[in-house]
DNA sequence: GTCTATAGGCCGATAGAC
DNA sequence: GTCTATCGGCCTATAGAC
């Protein structure tokens, strides 16, 4: 019993610590991180960010798993979706995650052990959004000789990216008519989805 | 002659501060550059960092000043040659710049004053991208009706970052794909611009 | 334009009591 | 698991002499 309440409290304390990281990675940049104004924020001392995580970079790699974690689970749901591709493109718009994604990927350019994790989730989930688009390419019929699904994958990925990036730093120019273009694109996907239904119902019934 | 000689000396000074900065920024990121750090590499005084920059902030901003002023003459140049896109998508790719230039990015999240200049300066570059894309595409006669111009500037633009990006963290998947596939569009266009422009020869005979 | 000196403050991390 | 106390260090920025 007592050391079931223990752990619990041990747990709660863990995930304040990492709430109020992440708020003033988002606000401030992860350079305003320290281990007193993670306390002050999470309501505690700052002797127990390093009782929990050891040292501060050993911290920031906990943030990111938690959030990559989290991400996993979205990131699933859209490639379940009847349309991946525009789940995807809608996932990867919102601008939700992007703050603490960019802070990540900054500290990452210096820290190994977190560009190390990086990498690992990156590939992960790139082979992940390629197995998806391939699916959906073969169900419409088309094969991806046209545009590899690969290539789709890392296209939807890096604009829509860059487009929320833009978006923080106030940028706007071109961006209607990119999602303009892009809603295009994905329309005309699901038509000839539609159309490719029609036909595989048509050869059923022959 | 005293005030020009001191004049130099400041100049050299001022600009031995900003190279000590940026090669900070690059090796260790921007929360690595303090006064005291500048200072050491640079061979000098911490106290002339703020003599010469007045503060931190303002010295950031200096570093972001003068690497968009280098960047708009190979932008430039690159606009000129015989293919701009081409041009365009290689100068891109470069990584020569691009860990100054994530610093500055993650920085501008938590500065307007480096934000506000970031974003000033993208809208003329997007703006002068898009001129040059636009007379591309008029000279081979194709117009903008498939891709606008704005579109096919901001998708290179944006995937050729991420593909920067992602390389400094060693990520790869599907890197190679996508090179080959730009590079298949743009041998189709300087093809599409070789045609053209025999075809415009051959009306000009008639 | 560069120097010395210094004020005032936040930092990471550890030791040891409870 | 959380507390108090503390070490040693680096930080921005300014004042004033030369």
């Amino acid at each position: 019993m007592k050391v079931r309440k223990s752990n619990v409290e041990g747990v709660q304390t863990r995930a304040a610590i990492l709430d109020a990281t992440e708020s003033i990675m988002r606000e401030e940049g992860y350079a305003a991180v320290s281990s007193r104004r993670v306390a002050e924020r999470a309501g505690l001392k700052s002797q127990l960010v390093y009782y929990h995580f050891g040292t501060m970079d050993e911290l920031f790699l906990a943030v990111y798993q938690r959030s990559e974690a989290q991400y996993f689970e979205a990131h699933a749901k859209a490639l379940a979706a009847k349309n991946p591709l525009r789940a995807l493109w809608d996932l990867s718009l919102n601008p939700r995650g992007a703050a603490l994604e960019i802070e990540l990927l900054a500290l990452a350019n210096h820290r190994k052990s977190i560009s190390k994790e990086i990498a690992k989730s990156t590939h992960r989930f790139r082979s992940l959004q390629t197995a998806a688009i391939t699916r959906v390419l073969d169900e419409l019929g088309i094969g991806d000789e046209r545009v590899p699904a690969e290539v789709l994958a890392l296209a939807l990925i890096t604009i829509s990216r860059g487009l929320v990036a833009e978006t923080s730093l106030g940028i706007s120019i071109g961006h209607e008519a990119m999602l303009a273009f892009v809603e295009k694109k994905l329309k005309a996907l699901e038509e000839g989805g539609a159309a490719a239904r029609r036909e595989r119902v048509h050869s059923a019934a022959d």
